[in-house]
RNA sequence: GCCGCAGUAACUCAGGGGUAGAGUAAUUCAUUGGUAAUGAAUAAGCCGGCAGUUCGAUUCUGCCCUGUGGCACCA
């Protein structure tokens, strides 16, 4: 009689097996219905083959397509067919890596000449025919010696040098399907049918071999892959409502800025852009003075020689834009707000008594960023930030840190942001300042990050080299991340540059600085969320919060009458007594996402009243003048 | 910076070795109207820049610029 194990299932249940079985086995014992649908078998937690056998007790769940691991299975089986479908139709070509990834998967080529979009539908349709011959993923397990000696007869040299750089011993798993293998980890399903035709090439990139960019590049497809065709529909649905709300398209359709070749990576703000720029600067330094900050400037352009002493120069002058004037000085241009603060801290003695002293500058600064970063208002070579430096004791770390995180929420849930989490990142290896120092700051930044109850993410030795830091990510409303605020403990600068204190024993001592950005950089922030609104902004931030729309020319006087009244009380409003009939007038400023449209004709005149629509609703409703100037203030300054 | 793709009217885009096309917008005229497009007419372009091939280049080739999708980078 053979041995038999233990095995539990995720409802609980167990059941004795004979050792030796298989994931097939298994499922089939439950159902043939399950054994069917079973694409693979989780085992203690790990994910693997459904032909690999169970020795020991277990706990167990067959998976299907169903599962929430299955998709990642099905992007890396698919990326393995494309791979052979691309080794069919152009031969020479060799393969590298090709993972499953958010979305989909993608798999790496080398190859002399790029592929390019056209070869998609030659390359999807072998795809097709791989699937349905269905043929099985078969598992090898080869030594490496067996394994190096195959790839190198078959010229895959990238193959090659992967295999060299696994461990001596390790055993070297293969995945087969028909004539093609691959070198592979796993887990894959039991056959190419069940990746089934909810797939799509996306699009081609380079990318260099091992992510280095010393390295050769190679030719990346990316594609999706879905459990089923609504899946990939929604998927594509989904992807161009994202481009719908694409900040650059959205910015020149709302009129707010544009770019030109003269200028790469800076913006020109139109008026109306320049409004809600205006806005958020406003709206920042309300908020800011109520926490005690106080409002700095600093130069542009400071000596190079400053640069030098803080240190910036030797670690990022490539990416310093520099100028000179007719004498022989070389002047950079701020590339970051920090060493003009400590400047400013330098004037007259400070004591303890005045820290902590928090310095805010809304400060433009440029930096030389490489050509192929450039994109929209996301990443720029001139951009402003909503830039802080607390010069503060040791023992003010904590609180003031505390401080800065919840600012920062508080700040993020009046835009809606309420999805936040926060990145942790430690000491690096190559680091200033002593250890004592460090412990103390680290201790400080995680009290205060744990202290929000936010979600976190620890990223050891990803700290500046002259300080921990937290970034700040949020979530926008169709679920993506951005990287905003930050907060960092420099440990380096204020004694680079000769800041100090008088402290309560007549000492003259170093300050710690704090710096930090909520927004980060304002033009990043304001793409951030022209596209979290997809250009519906809230009203107290609209560059026009209200438009008036006369009906006919009679009652122009009347609209300009509550233009005037409107104004008088500051809000943004414009006018539109255009030839032209109201349900144009509507369509087009609704396209230019005004929050209220005011259409007046002769009763409106007649009552002294206004017929609004708001943005997105069908219909309008009606308010004596005054009443809705009042709940529009009231409106206005209630951000949610 | 690297690989691919793109650059034609204000915008969105079609075209293609022989005088440049559409829709929208603009301008003018008529129309004064009640909540997402009133009608007609007119005007509008160094076809990104510089070279080359050619009798002739917006079209083909090369280089450059800018944008774009990735990769690398992001104090």
């Amino acid at each position: 009689m053979a041995d038999l194990i233990n095995i539990k299932f995720p409802d609980g249940k167990s059941s004795k097996i004979e050792k030796g079985l298989n994931g097939h086995d298994i499922a089939k014992q439950i159902s043939m219905s399950l054994s069917k649908a079973a694409i693979a078998f989780k085992v203690n937690g790990e994910i693997l083959d459904l032909s690999r056998t169970i020795e020991d007790d277990s706990e167990i769940q067959i998976l299907t397509k169903d599962n929430s691991d299955a998709l990642d299975i099905i992007r890396h089986d698919c990326a393995h067919v494309m791979a052979e479908a691309v080794q069919i139709l152009f031969p020479g070509t060799q393969v590298t890596i090709g993972p499953s990834i958010e979305n989909g998967f993608y798999y790496d080529f080398a190859r002399k000449e790029p592929f390019t979009t056209n070869d998609f539908k030659k390359i999807e349709k072998k795809m097709v025919e791989i699937i349905n011959k269905n043929e099985n993923f078969v598992r090898e397990e080869w030594s490496k010696e067996k394994a190096i000696k195959f790839f190198t007869k078959k010229g895959e040299n990238y193959k090659v040098e992967l295999i060299n750089d696994l461990p001596k011993n390790e055993v070297i798993t293969i995945y087969k399907q028909g004539e093609w293998l691959d070198l592979c980890r796993g887990p894959h399903m039991p056959s190419t049918k069940h990746i089934g035709k909810s797939f799509k090439l996306m699009k081609v990139a380079g990318a260099y071999w091992r992510g280095d960019s010393s390295n050769i590049m190679l030719t990346r497809i990316y594609g999706t892959a879905w459990r089923n065709d609504q899946e990939l529909k929604d998927y594509l649905h989904q992807l161009e409502e994202a481009e719908k709300r694409d900040h650059r398209k959205l910015g020149r359709e709302m009129d707010l800025f544009h770019f030109q070749e003269e200028a790469p990576g800076a913006v020109f703000w139109h008026p109306k852009g320049w409004s809600l720029f205006q806005s958020l600067i406003n709206y920042m330094r309300d908020r800011q003075d109520k926490e005690n900050y106080v409002e700095t400037n600093t130069p542009d352009m400071m000596d190079k020689s400053l640069w030098e002493k803080s240190g910036h120069w030797e670690k990022f002058g490539e990416n310093m834009f520099t100028t000179e004037a007719k004498e022989e000085k070389i002047f950079a241009i701020k590339p970051m707000n920090c060493p003009g603060a400590v400047e400013i801290y330098k004037q007259g003695l400070k004591s303890y008594r005045d820290l902590p002293l928090r310095m805010s500058e809304f400060g433009k600064v440029h930096r030389y960023e490489p050509s192929g970063a450039l994109h929209g208002l996301m990443r720029v070579r001139a951009f402003t930030q909503d830039d802080a430096h607390i010069f503060c004791t040791e023992d003010q770390i904590t609180s003031e840190s505390k401080k800065v995180c919840d600012l920062i929420l508080s700040i993020y849930k009046d835009f809606g942001f309420n999805d936040v989490r926060i990145k942790y990142s430690d000491r690096p290896e190559k680091r200033v300042g002593d250890d004592e120092v460090w412990d103390k700051s680290e201790q400080a930044l995680k009290d205060a990050m744990e202290a929000t109850d936010l979600e976190y993410s620890l990223n050891p030795g990803e700290g500046a080299f002259y300080g921990p830091k937290l970034e700040f990510v949020l979530r926008d409303a169709i679920g993506r991340d951005w990287q905003c605020g930050t907060l960092q403990v420099d440990l380096n600068l204020p004694g680079r540059l000769g800041a100090t204190f008088v402290d309560e024993d007549g000492q003259k001592k170093t300050p710690v600085m704090l710096h930090r950005a909520l927004f980060g950089s304002l033009e990043r922030f304001t793409g951030i969320l022209i596209e979290h609104y997809a250009g519906h902004l809230p009203i107290w931030l609209s560059p026009v919060q209200v438009v008036i729309a006369t009906i006919t020319s009679d009652t122009d006087d009347y609209g300009y009458e509550v233009l005037n009244k409107m104004k008088s009380e500051k809000i943004r409003v414009e006018i539109d007594t255009r030839n032209e009939k109201i349900g144009y007038k509507i369509r087009e400023h609704s396209n230019l996402k005004v929050p209220a449209i005011l259409a007046i004709g002769k009763k409106e005149a007649e009552e002294q009243t206004v017929s609004v629509r708001r943005l997105g609703s069908q219909e309008s409703k009606v308010y004596k003048l005054d009443e809705f100037i009042k709940s529009l203030k009231n409106e206005t300054l209630n951000k949610n």
